[in-house]
DNA sequence: ATTCTGACA
DNA sequence: TGTCAGGA
């Protein structure tokens, strides 16, 4: 597929997709016109950057990590240099922290918005509950 | 129509 | 990251 279709497909802009191609975190075929060609397999693969970059992953270092965590992550971790494991720790760590800074800020504004709801009567406000269901929504890895 | 590279906001 | 230019 060319470079419009991995958009659509992964929803990244082609800039972006350009982008993570000039600093390797995919490569591309060239066909005969010079038009990047890639195979299905990419669909996946952008996905997972694209988690990675939204936990917060610098891209120098998902360049790093991803051979690691590739999809056909059979029994074989032969990548896994101690270095290597060590950036994992520390990025999972860092994951961690800023979980736990989200959970406060989100409970923050849950309770500012438990107050404001309170004399708020004359209104079908039975919508705290949607929130469980969005906690889900999100399967990026 | 679609993509390419480079450059600038 | 978006967008514009100037080509193929």
């Amino acid at each position: 597929m060319r470079i419009g279709e991995l958009s659509e497909r992964t929803n990244t802009s082609r800039r972006l997709l350009r982008y993570y191609e000039e600093q390797m975190l995919i490569v591309s075929a060239r066909m005969p016109n010079g038009y990047r060609e890639y195979d299905e397999r990419f669909v996946d693969r952008v996905m997972q950057i694209r988690g990675l970059l939204d936990a917060g992953l610098p891209i120098r270092i998902i360049k790093q990590i991803l051979p690691c965590l590739d999809k056909p992550r059979t029994i074989h971790f032969p990548d896994a240099t101690p270095e290597m494991l060590d950036t994992l720790r520390r990025e999972r760590d860092r994951m961690t922290e800023r979980i736990n800074c989200l959970i406060r800020n989100r409970d923050s504004v849950s309770d500012y918005l438990d107050e404001v709801s309170k004399g708020w009567r004359p209104d079908p406000d039975q919508e705290r509950d949607r929130h469980d269901e969005l906690i889900d929504a999100h399967s990026a890895n």
